[in-house]
This record gives structure tokens, C-alpha cells and sequence, in this order.
RNA sequence: GGUCCCAUCGUCUAGUGGUUAGGACACCGGCCUUUCACGUCGGGUACAGGGGUUCAAGUCCCCUUGGGACCA
């Protein structure tokens, strides 16, 4: 019983985006419910556009998501000394060939072939020359792939894919400057990692013939493929920076929780039954690879909010506490200056799609100096409010303990004794301690302000209305 | 242009020959209510089109259309 082993082999050429966080996230669900590994690859080759910025801000998406690896991160780029050896393998096993024709030789030949009707092919000019030692002729090597016949496989999503040989050109797997190319660094690293299931996104099945062939020429077992379909924008296309963000660490910094990315992200594609809402545990043992849909998906940030505000209104307070605070201090706003976060988190979780919006609704705790909405005072400040201010003052400070059942009793007297309902005061009370038509509870934010600083903020509007 | 893939509400999807085509987001309306939310109840909206196969097709086959990917 060999155990399973997947990977994910990111280019290190820009962050952590949704799509490759998806498929980093199927390929670590799979490993983890067969207890199988999940490897780390950087696929580094093109050392031109590769940057160690780039490698950083892919693991830390990895890790804000959650998805830990057991092997890695290699690095394609020690691995060349091995592909060279796997070249000239193939070379001396009369499996590829080297193909002296120029670029612009192969050019006219492919822009006469298209204007014959042809197909813009390689037509195997060099396929049958001897092999000879290098002479200083530039050259490419290429596969030697069969011409006849069909290559397909069976694809865990997407079921049997079969491609004609014929349509397969003889493959160059390493260019005239002796680097090798992607395909070949691929079917090498797959197969010396002794990867068994390859997940990864569908732009890649047009690949995977000549992997197979390459597998086969190399004498390696062919993996699973499993090719998971691509997330589309709102429009339908690819999905890219027009549509939005699409790094994961955006995400982030717009305030999403990291179980709401794995939980949107896993359900773009996957299903299971009725179920909407999954956590990294649950999904260990409910994933599977058989139930990714073959079609490609749209992202909707509005579903996204929606999970989002799920995880915040059933989330920790002190933990929620905790990722708040930097966007508090990008307010300008020191959390240890006011009444305890933890407690005005509670008062938030219920009214907060996101932890920004959280922060924003969280600042008039500890900023006082804010001003009126203009609407509302003119609508609720009246020149009774002052008296009935005073008035809940008095029975607020008479409370053995300040509690939102207590808070709560205090307005019911008041209400009694004045003949007015709660609107009546409410409103006006609400503006007075946050500035805001919108805000928690009444009741709530007395508690967690408590009576000095409630005493504080009445008397400052008892002011301003009496000017 | 060639090859390959895909196609159920606006969106994510359930559905594996017999369903009033289900759920979720979003939207609309009721209730709850000190605001906003939350919650709750209810509503509208989908099988791309055309041919087959079958007693029966969203489900199987073919074609068309549309979308996408890769190569060039």
C-alpha cells in the first residue's frame, strides 16, 4: 500500500492568487485525507522573471490559509544538473534527437505549411539523423514522439481525454542554450518527487499527452491527473486584476477571515450534497476528488462576504480581538486606550461582513471627539433630550451593576415615567455615544463604555444641543 | 486556424432515465426590533437550441450554437 503524494508548484513570478490557492488547497485536502504528503515545488526555471519576493508571498498565503507542506519547497533551479543528465538519457536512448534548424527555417516552413492547408507542425526534418557529438552548431533537443496511435488517460474530473498522436509535435525539451523547457522539467521533477496524483488547472490538459509520452519514454509511472477548471471574472473571462483582487493576501487585507477564503474557495468547483459550510477539518474527511465539477466558475465576492460573515459572527472575540487590531491602527486608533476590544468586538461580530468594517464600527469606542450626524441630530436631538439625558444619568449612576438586562430596565422607568416609548430616547441616545445613526446595541455600548465615559459623551451632547 | 475541454436559476451548485428540477449567495416582501444588522417566514428566476435512443431524457448519443484553454 504505497501512500499518496501531491504537490503544488507554484511559479514564483507574483503572490498567492485564488486560482492557484484552490488548487494548492484540493491537492493538500486530498493528501491529508490519504495521509498521503504534500510537497512544495517552486517552479523557479524561468530565472529571469523568478523573485525571492515572489517565493515569500506565495508561502505566507500558504500558511495564512492554513496549508502546511511535509516536503519542501525545492527549487527547480538546483534540480539542472539532473535534467541534463535525463537529456542526455534520452539522447543516447535514441528517444530524442537533436534538431539543428534555425528558428527562421522553421518559421518559413510553418508559415508555408498554413498557407498549404497544412498543419503548423514540426515536419521532422533532424528526427532521423544519427546522433553526433556536438560540433558547435547550435541546436535544440527534441522528444522523439510516436506518430501513430492515441495517447489519453483517465482524468479524476474530467473523466477519458484522448489526444492523436499525429496532432503531437516532437516536443523540444531543451533549448539552444541548454536550458531545459517546461514540459520535460516537469514530467522529470513529477517523476524523481514520485508524485501519484497530479491537481492542477485545466490550461494544462493540452500538456499532458506529451507528459504521458515523456513518463513513458522515461520509463516513470504515469501519475493520476486530476484537472481542476479555471475561475472566471463576473464576465466570464479569466479571471484577473480588472475583476478585483486576486491575491489571497488582498483578501486578507481587506478583512476576510482565512476559513471564509478556504471555505469560498473550495465550494467554487467542489460540492457536497447541500453543504455550505465546511471547516479544514471537516473537508479532510468530506473531500473528494470525484465531486470537483468539470466547468469552469465564476468568483462572487458577494458569496464570499456571506461566509465571511458567518465566520465572524460564530468566531472568538479574543482571537477576532487580535486580527482587528492592526486595521484599528491603521485608524489611528491604540485599542488599549478604551474600553476592552474584546468586549467591543461582541458588540461588532453580528453587524461585520468583514474585520475593516468591523474596525470602522469599533472606533467611535475609542474616539470620542467625533461629530453629529447632521440628519440625525436635527431629527433627534430636541430640546428635551438634555432633561432626559439627565434623567438616565441619574439612574444609570444608581445601578448596583451595569449590565445590558439592568441598562435596559433603567429605560424602561424612564419610558414609564416620561409617557414615552424607547424611541423617544433612543435615537438621541445612540448619537450622543457614537456620533452614528448606526451603531450596536444601546444597552450594549453603555456596558462597554461604562458609566464615566457614558457620562462623558451625554453631557457633551447636553451642550452642544443647549449651544 | 488546429487540438482539447465545458454548458441546470444572475452566481456557486444538487441531480448519474421516472423529481411539483432541490439547496446556497444575491434580489423582493412579511415578521422580529431602539438603529443597522442578525434571525426567521415567504416569493420570483434555470435544464442553450435541434435531432435521435427510450414507454419515459436535465440525465444516454449526434449535430449546431456559445464560452474557455493550449499551440501557433
Amino acid at each position: 500500500m504505497s501512500q499518496v503524494r501531491l504537490r503544488f508548484a507554484p511559479s514564483p513570478t507574483g503572490f498567492l492568487h485564488v486560482g492557484g490557492a484552490r488548487t494548492a488547497l484540493f491537492n493538500w485536502l486530498l493528501a491529508r485525507k490519504e495521509h498521503g504528503k504534500f510537497i512544495l515545488r517552486i517552479e523557479d526555471t524561468d530565472v529571469a522573471r523568478s523573485t525571492q519576493e515572489s517565493v515569500d508571498a506565495i508561502l505566507e498565503g500558504m500558511t495564512w490559509l492554513g496549508l502546511d507542506w511535509d516536503e519542501g519547497p525545492f527549487y527547480q533551479s538546483d534540480n539542472f544538473p539532473l535534467y541534463k543528465e535525463q537529456v542526455q538519457k534520452l539522447l543516447a536512448a535514441g528517444k530524442a534527437y537533436k534538431c539543428y534548424c534555425s528558428s527562421e527555417e522553421l518559421e518559413a516552413k510553418r508559415e508555408k505549411a498554413l498557407k498549404e492547408g497544412g498543419k503548423p507542425k514540426y515536419d521532422g526534418t533532424c528526427r532521423n539523423l544519427p546522433l553526433q557529438e556536438d560540433d558547435g552548431r547550435p541546436y535544440v533537443v527534441r522528444f522523439k514522439a510516436p506518430q501513430e496511435g492515441t495517447t489519453s488517460w483517465i482524468d479524476a474530473i474530467k473523466g477519458k481525454i484522448s489526444f492523436e498522436n499525429s496532432e503531437l509535435d516532437d516536443l523540444i525539451i531543451q533549448r539552444t542554450d541548454g536550458t531545459p523547457t517546461y514540459n520535460f522539467v516537469v514530467v522529470i521533477d513529477d517523476a524523481s518527487m514520485g508524485i501519484t496524483t497530479v491537481i492542477r488547472g485545466d490550461d494544462h490538459v493540452n500538456n499532458t499527452p506529451r507528459q504521458i509520452l515523456l513518463y513513458e519514454a522515461l520509463e516513470s509511472p504515469v501519475p493520476t491527473f486530476a484537472h481542476v477548471p479555471m475561475i472566471l471574472g463576473a464576465d466570464k473571462a479569466r479571471l484577473s486584476k480588472r475583476h478585483g483582487a486576486t491575491s489571497v493576501m488582498a483578501y486578507r487585507d481587506m478583512g476576510f477571515l482565512p476559513e471564509a477564503m478556504v471555505n469560498y474557495l473550495v465550494r467554487l468547483g467542489w460540492s457536497c450534497g447541500d453543504e455550505e459550510i465546511f471547516g479544514l477539518n471537516d473537508l479532510i474527511q468530506k473531500f473528494s476528488i470525484e465531486n470537483v465539477g468539470r466547468s469552469a466558475g465564476v468568483f462572487n465576492t458577494d458569496k464570499l462576504l456571506w461566509l465571511n460573515a458567518h465566520y465572524i459572527k460564530n468566531g472568538d472575540p479574543v482571537r477576532l480581538a487580535g486580527l482587528v487590531t492592526p486595521f484599528l491602527q491603521e485608524r489611528g486608533v491604540d485599542p488599549t486606550s478604551g474600553p476592552d476590544l474584546v468586549a467591543v468586538v461582541r458588540t461588532l461580530q453580528e453587524r461585520s461582513k468583514t474585520m475593516l468594517e468591523l474596525a470602522a464600527g469599533a472606533v467611535f469606542y475609542y474616539k470620542a471627539d467625533f461629530g453629529y450626524d447632521e440628519k440625525g441630530a436635527a431629527k433627534f436631538f430636541t430640546p428635551e433630550t438634555p432633561a432626559l439625558f439627565e434623567e438616565l444619568l441619574g439612574k444609570l449612576a444608581a445601578l448596583q451593576t451595569l449590565s445590558v438586562e439592568s441598562i435596559e430596565v433603567a429605560f424602561k422607568v424612564i419610558c414609564e415615567e416620561k409617557g414615552i416609548k424607547l424611541g423617544g430616547i433612543g435615537p438621541a441616545v445612540r448619537l450622543a455615544l457614537s456620533g452614528a445613526t448606526v451603531s450596536p446595541g444601546i444597552f450594549e455600548m453603555i456596558q462597554v463604555l461604562g458609566i464615566a465615559e457614558t457620562r462623558k459623551r451625554l453631557e457633551r451632547a447636553i451642550a452642544t444641543i443647549r449651544g
